[in-house]
DNA sequence: CGGTTGATAAACCGATGAGTTGAATATACG
DNA sequence: CGTATATTCAACTCATCGGTTTATCAACCG
């Protein structure tokens, strides 16, 4: 029941098995074989990798006769990048005045959660 | 048994109400209580979520009498945009050629998992 | 001292996550 | 057609997660 996009990506990104992948999709695209090779699990189990990857919006897969060709889709990291850089100013001294602060906040807030 | 850091700190932010705490603790340190308040579960329920939070290095928490102060600890955030950044070349068309792509990489790779 | 307040610990519950094995589906190939 | 290959589906296990309730610990206050 979770369905906030944001935790969707952050959980997608919280297994180092997913991150991987993404990591090697980066490189280009593959298929389902190739991006499980590396890992000592089963197929299977790739592929429910890449099911959580998709619903989280990080990839696109397409058919392709038998083959299913897995492409990386960087919106969901750049949302990401945006949500970090709220709290930028936190640890970067480039953000030392409140204008630039209250920039960084805009409209990019938080629920109080459900 | 999900030791690595990183993994720990996106499973840390994959919840709504932790980063909600984390939103509240940007404007300003807060007791256990002062971050239950706004939420519909009990102080318990906070408490675990602090417990992430602190395991995860992005709070830490000092007594104070009966009191426990939170403060944000914004390194791994630091961390995570550097992740993030990673991949900035996907979507960004500041990076647009080599020498700028394989400086982004260096040193930030992803192990094959476990 | 006893009571109140702030916070955590412990035990439990239902749901979800990551993995397995085994079967099914789909497409190409001889 | 029949078989091999690529991938997914289904059912199951085990661990972890987010929440609860109840109980405990610690510090202040009258």
């Amino acid at each position: 029941m979770t369905v906030d996009p944001v935790s969707t990506v952050f959980a997608a990104l919280a297994d180092p098995t997913r991150r991987a992948i993404l990591a090697r999709l980066a490189a280009g695209e593959a298929t389902v074989n190739e991006l499980a090779a590396p890992f000592p699990v089963s197929v299977q189990a790739i592929s429910k990798h890449l099911n959580v990857l998709e619903r989280a919006g990080l990839i696109v897969r397409t058919r392709e006769a038998q083959w299913r060709r897995c492409r990386l889709e960087p919106a969901p990291l750049r949302t990401l990048a945006e949500w970090v850089d709220q709290y930028r100013r936190l640890w970067d001294d480039r953000y030392d005045t409140l204008d630039e602060y209250l920039d960084s906040l805009k409209g990019k807030d938080d629920e109080p959660a459900q």
